[in-house]
DNA sequence: GTCTATAAAAGGATAGAC
DNA sequence: GTCTATCCTTTTATAGAC
């Protein structure tokens, strides 16, 4: 076997896997775990039914890779907005920004976060993983919401207690937008803001 | 069969099917359709499995029973709550409260009530109810946060988009404290409806 | 009315040809 | 590397005994 046909074999290899992956994203966010066949999968992806075990042992094993991938863009989004420069407010701003539009893009990996999040019927190893990268999120946001209130422009309120209104508040506008993509305007990043913000501190 | 015997045997069929309800409430909340298993619904139950049968035709059935009835009662409540005496803001705040606590009780039905609303793998039929009742709430909804603005107690912004934004918070953080049913004094109605109102107009 | 046993169907995973 | 055919487990639904 020439080199130059290992290559060409490797590009087969990782493209057709790409193809796998998006195609489970999407059926996965839209079906949910134990709504999704296998053949639905493959079906999206135009493959044969067997080919999927030829790229993953399961389909678990895909749906854990997804995972993966969902989670830990998800916590370098939020970590990138809160160790960036600006003030609370508008560090704030600008990640509710990032993740509106991050999601535009790929709402499917928010749609497969959420649901390991919440869903008792994902494999228990998402699950797990899940749990640890909210808590790593949360503790960042908690530590956003300390700093805003330090600063004033945050109303007054336990920390913890904000990060989980706000992630709780974005998850809803995120999954209805996801649910109704025609809204194009929807929602209005201002108003989310509203809830934790002083009105008088912060210029509107 | 005697009349007493015929009301005996009813009363059991009352209970029975009760009791398979409940359970469903339960497994289809937490697991979903796709999910849950027919012998998950029996076996919360505590029922043979050929039981459910007899009083239901199809895992079908007994969702579309129970999403039924989590639509008209989530309708109900926002219908009274809007043609309720007081001030917009009084109406809106009423209505935020009296679902949080109905939610705290059967919570089981929310979770299927946002599952038919959202997810691909429902019934078809329950999907078609889902839409129904959705529009309908919605147009109630709208028609409180127009008067509410006309009435100065609101931010001014389109109505429906509006009520779509107070709809998917309400979502998020229901949804939130359902996922995590320690968290006690979570959420604060008050912080909820600060994104909607105009903090000068109305004594917080 | 209730249960156990069984049929029927669906879905995940593998084998082997090309 | 890819496909079709097949296996086998799971799950829905029914039948018939008690």
């Amino acid at each position: 076997m020439s080199p130059r046909v290992d290559e060409q074999n490797q590009q087969i290899r990782d493209k057709r896997k790409q193809q796998l992956l998006a195609a489970g994203a999407k059926v996965f966010g839209e079906r949910g775990y134990a709504g999704t066949k296998v053949s639905d999968i493959v079906g999206e992806a135009q493959l044969s039914h067997g080919l999927i075990y030829h790229y993953f042992s399961s389909k678990e094993d895909i749906y854990m890779e997804l995972a993966k991938t969902a989670f830990t863009t998800s916590y370098d989004t939020i970590h990138q907005a809160v160790n960036s420069n600006g003030s609370p407010y508008e560090r704030l701003k600008a990640m509710t920004e990032e993740i509106l539009a991050h999601t535009r893009e790929s709402g499917y990996f928010f749609l497969i976060a959420l649901q390991t999040n919440t869903s008792k019927t994902v494999p228990e190893q998402a699950s797990a993983i899940s749990a640890e990268y909210s808590a790593k999120s949360l503790k960042l946001l908690t530590h956003l919401f300390q700093q805003g209130q330090k600063h004033g422009e945050f109303i007054k309120a336990d920390p913890s207690q904000q990060a989980l209104m706000y992630t709780s508040m974005l998850n809803g506008v995120v999954f209805t937008r996801l649910t109704y993509p025609s809204l194009e305007c929807f929602p209005q990043v201002d108003q989310i803001l509203r809830a934790f913000i002083n009105t008088s501190s912060v210029k509107e």
